[in-house]
DNA sequence: CCACCCGTTACGGATATCCGTAACACCCTT
DNA sequence: AAGGGTGTTACGGATATCCGTAACGGGTGG
């Protein structure tokens, strides 16, 4: 087991929580956080000092207060430790359940394990630490299907094309006629359905609506 | 009539039409850019040469090129120009017919004129000129009631939150639940619908998803 | 050639939305 | 107390969406 790990993570109680498991799991030396920037400058601390952490257990949301911080998110906070520590195990525990969010954390950030915060959050929280301890990957069962290379998960130009007309606040019967007057095949309102359908699950969103709202958050549109 | 006046279009066939229409108004000096960048540098040299601009009309959306520019859209510019050189006239003539970016353009950048390109186009420009000439505004009739101070055109804390959840991918039914059980007022659906169709007035939006993205885009949630 | 897969299209039913009308409660004015 | 205005809620019909099923056609491999 680690000896030495860091929580970042705003809420108190599941701060403590988490404390808890570590402490169970025989960790001896367990330090907390509730800022990102305080986060990053305890680890740059511990590295000078040549004490270094072997792990940070993360969260990505932290709600903004007062204080003006570098690392606004936990995604900007993990993407910064990775670069400048890639020997420090990182295991972001978040509610977050975009499959999206955690193809990219993985796939770009090279996190080591990713726990959703849910009824057994803490029990997958305690499978990830023992599998990142042996040096393997972790994933929650609910994104479990976020890395799995079988589905399709490319999001390509007409997809890009069909969000884009939605947001401009076309309805699906108007991109319809819009793809047959412009020769843009598939171009019936059943396709065009059928393709923002496995949008909808690819991206987790409950509808349109949210599915727009999404990737005008990840900057796709 | 002006007799030095510069369009900012990227629209080469739009340019020529605007030109033309100026000649026939009687400006003498006449300079098209397709560049915001461009027409700043355009009206800034002018102006240090003691023969500066009397007027500017000006697109809103600047496709992107190679070319990296200071200036990424016509709000850019335009909010830079009116700074700048206060006295210069700028007239906007954009397709863009959302109202609460017509209203920023008048109450924040103070501009002179808003024409909506249509099919009446040059005829509104050819007005909004003359208007301008005489030191008056003028408001494309498409988004003629921007301004009118009648309407409440404000966004409370109960708007943004509704558009929230809705962004969330919450149905209407299901935000009428959760505020009935939060105790928020208002939470019937009937309510919820009123007060997000207002909102899709307001914001001159097709549709739920339309208004979500313009909201996005905006910042407001 | 035939069976099979896959992408497109069509259709139908369940939900959700959009939008107008109207009832009701509440406050404010006269 | 009566009337008018405003905001909340209810209801109903027209559209739009969501979602499953299935037909059709063009490859591909056996």
């Amino acid at each position: 087991m680690f000896k030495k790990v860091l929580i970042a993570e705003d809420m108190e109680d599941i701060n403590k929580g988490v404390h808890t498991l570590l402490t169970e799991l025989g960790v001896l030396i367990i330090d907390q956080v509730q800022y990102c920037d305080d986060a990053y400058l305890k680890i740059k601390k511990a590295e000078l000092d040549f004490e270094p952490y072997e792990m940070v257990i993360s969260d990505l949301s932290f709600k903004a207060d007062h204080r003006s911080q570098t690392y606004a998110s936990g995604q900007a906070l993990v993407e910064k430790l990775k670069v400048e520590f890639p020997v420090l195990k990182v295991i972001v525990y978040s509610v977050e359940d975009r499959l999206q969010a955690v193809r990219t954390l993985f796939n770009q950030h090279h996190i080591d394990a990713y726990v959703c915060k849910s009824r057994s959050g803490l029990k997958n929280l305690t499978t990830a630490i023992n599998e990142v301890v042996n040096g393997n990957n972790f994933l929650s069962p609910e994104v479990s299907n976020a890395l799995n290379s079988t589905n399709e998960l490319e999001v390509d130009d007409y997809d890009i094309l069909l969000l884009d007309n939605l947001s401009k606040g076309l309805s699906q019967e108007e991109i319809s006629s819009l793809y047959k007057k412009e020769n843009i095949s598939p171009a019936s309102l059943s396709s065009i359905e059928k393709r923002l359908n496995k949008l909808r699950i690819q991206f987790n969103a409950n509808n349109a609506i949210h599915l727009v709202a999404i990737v005008k958050d990840l900057g796709l549109i």
